[in-house]
RNA sequence: GCCCCUGUAGCUCAGAGGACAGAGCAGGAGCCUUCUAAGCUCUUGGUCGGGGGUUCAAAUCCCUCCGGGGGCACCA
């Protein structure tokens, strides 16, 4: 279903009127002037706003209110076009007729929660690759942020038009995952009494503890001192924590279509392959023993090792091959999530997929900046390699997982934000989700009510939606509109931040249509519109919770 | 030293060139015998960190200085 947009007719509208009035010689030619066409903040100034003369007075050299006002004598018949005003420095303003907002209802009322829906992505295969933690530990906070921002920004770039592949990529491989398996073997020996020491640069985290006790109690002393059992230990724990993170992601309603491994990468030799695919394209020399790839060729600031001198891949060599892997695998856009302390890595990336002889503008890096968490004003650590930390799970299980996702979607992705427990876990009204929910079991409510008043609902078409005068109620119809073009926009800046501010707008203007509009009333007519019009505000808040992935309750 | 993010109301944050800079919370004053008061209305509060520049128009773009946060491995 393919929302219309109303900014469309009028900036064909527009250019019409710009040709009609260069060909009677009212203006020079302005073909290709540019100009938009947006909402005005201030509702006095229309539903529309276009702000041509501005942009083309000087070329044309004449006061932009003079040129706005030949425009709009030069506008053609525009279908659900009420007024068109020229106002402040020349703005051409724009209200639409209320037959338009009686189609806006109609759309989303009849259409539900995908109503909004829209081909704005043309169709353009998306892949979105996020949380990618290693198995080797809790997923904490700051994963936690990129897993929402990554899932809510899935969820509306499918909503556009976008087919996305969420992907999941773990480093089962390599130097982090020897020091976790080590320090878990240690944690393991210690869990049965031994006196075993914690290896340099070892994990400290007390789930490692655990872990070692888990191990312990299921297989004893079977897997100690034996290179078996130090094997059988590291798989033991690489399983035991993709569970942990597989659960967690289960709970915080992440969902993922691919679990990409690097240990696949090296099986199938395609981490050489695509370093040979580098270097026939002539960035890769070698140097002090190892295997370089010329980077700098591509900006970056320095050249970056592939193959060590012990032989050893580095870890930019799997990440290469998987880019090769994602980009043969036909996505047009690729997007990665990551935290603040990878931005550094982007140039080397973007070098990567240069060298592979793609486009690099294909691959987009979304950083997402600090979660601090804080506990009682107490700050709590967030460090995997070292110390204690506050795991995501715990996070969720103590919050909730609907204000857990709405704090860490409602900021933007570059602000570096606290995630406060007391304020997150608060069943208040400082809590803004509550705000979201408690519109739509009233929404809920006032249906159920209308029923046990023996309200006989009438279809549709049978019903006259010129009753809905009230400005409340004009308000709330506006608000429907946005919501497509609102979804469309969040998704094309990366935004996720946009739909939670977006939800709170649009719970507003329900809360004031409730309070100033008694909805079932007296008079069958407005008992029938009204009622319509709470289906229609439904279907969009059903939208916008399910893009958030909120429970939407019938109650609160 | 270099790179990234950031500085907007008392607090937490929106605002990617447009009209008098917004919201929530906090402070003040009101609204429930009728559909959920987890709601609504009104109100106090700003040199958009400072200074230059570009533009018809700058919180927004450019330069510069100052203050926070993070990153600069043959670790991932």
């Amino acid at each position: 279903m393919v929302t219309t947009r109303f900014s469309d007719t009028i900036r064909i509208a527009v250019r019409g009127a710009l040709t009609a009035a260069a060909t009677s010689g009212a203006l020079p030619p302005l073909d290709d002037v540019e100009f938009v066409v947006e909402r005005p903040r201030d509702r006095a100034n229309g539903d529309w706003s276009v702000n041509v003369a501005m942009t083309a007075a000087k070329r044309v050299g004449r006061p932009p209110r003079d040129i706005a006002a030949v425009v709009v004598e030069h506008l053609g018949a525009v279908p659900h076009l009420g007024r068109v005003e020229v106002a402040g420095p020349g703005f051409i303003n724009f209200t639409l007729a209320p037959s338009w907002y009686h189609d806006v209802l109609r759309r989303a009322a009849l259409g539900g929660p995908d109503h909004a829906r829209s081909d704005a992505g043309a169709g353009e295969r998306i892949q979105v690759e996020f949380v990618s933690s290693n198995p080797n530990g809790p997923l904490h906070i700051g994963h936690g942020r990129g897993g929402v921002i990554g899932d809510v920004l899935c969820r509306m770039l499918d909503y556009v038009g976008h087919p996305v592949s969420r992907e999941y990529y773990y480093n089962d491989a390599g130097v982090q995952m020897d020091r976790f398996a080590a320090s878990l073997e240690a944690r393991y020996l210690q869990a049965l009494g031994h006196d075993a020491a914690m290896p340099e640069d070892g994990y400290q985290g007390d789930y490692l503890v655990a872990w070692g006790a888990e191990l312990a109690a299921e297989h004893g002393a079977a897997l100690v001192g034996t290179p078996e059992g130090t094997a059988r230990i590291r798989a033991w724990g690489m399983a035991r924590a993709m569970r942990d993170i597989e659960e967690t992601l289960v709970l915080a309603r992440i969902p993922f279509d691919v679990w990409f491994s690097e240990l696949d990468l090296h099986r199938d030799g395609r981490v050489g392959a695509a370093i040979a695919v580098l270097r026939d394209r002539g960035y890769v020399y070698e140097a002090e023993g190892a295997t370089w790839f010329r980077t700098t060729a591509f900006g970056d600031e320095k050249d970056r090792v592939l193959v060590k001198s012990d032989g050893e891949f580095t870890y930019i060599a799997p990440d290469i091959a998987y880019h090769l892997d994602k980009f043969q695998r036909g996505f047009g856009r690729v997007i990665n999530i990551w935290g603040a302390d990878h931005h550094g890595y982007i140039p080397r990336m973007k070098a990567a997929v240069a060298g592979l002889g793609f486009d690099p503008d294909r691959l987009e890096v979304l950083i997402t900046q600090t979660v601090n968490l804080t506990r009682g004003g107490e700050p709590v650590r967030m460090s995997t390699r070292a110390g204690e930390f506050v795991t995501f799970r715990e996070v969720i299980e103590e919050v909730g997982v609907d204000a857990t996702r709405y704090f860490l979607a409602a900021f933007s992705p570059d602000t570096a934000m606290t995630f406060d427990f007391e304020a997150a876990r608060a069943q208040s009204m400082d809590n803004p989700v509550f705000y979201l929910q408690y519109a739509h079991a009233r929404m809920c409510s006032l249906v159920r009510f209308a029923g046990e008043q023996g309200v006989v609902r009438l279809p549709l078409d049978d019903v006259d939606l010129t009753v809905l005068t009230h400005p409340a109620e004009a308000e709330l119809l506006r608000q429907i509109d946005r919501l497509g073009e609102e979804v469309a926009e969040a998704a094309a800046r990366r935004a996720p931040h946009r739909l939670t501010g977006f939800g709170q707008e649009f719970a507003t203007s329900f809360h004031r249509f409730y309070t100033d509009c008694r909805i079932v009333t007296e008079d069958p007519a407005t008992t029938q519109a009204r009622l319509w019009l709470v289906e229609a505000a439904k279907s969009a808040l059903t939208a916008i919770l399910g893009l958030l992935a909120l429970s939407a309750s019938e109650t609160m």
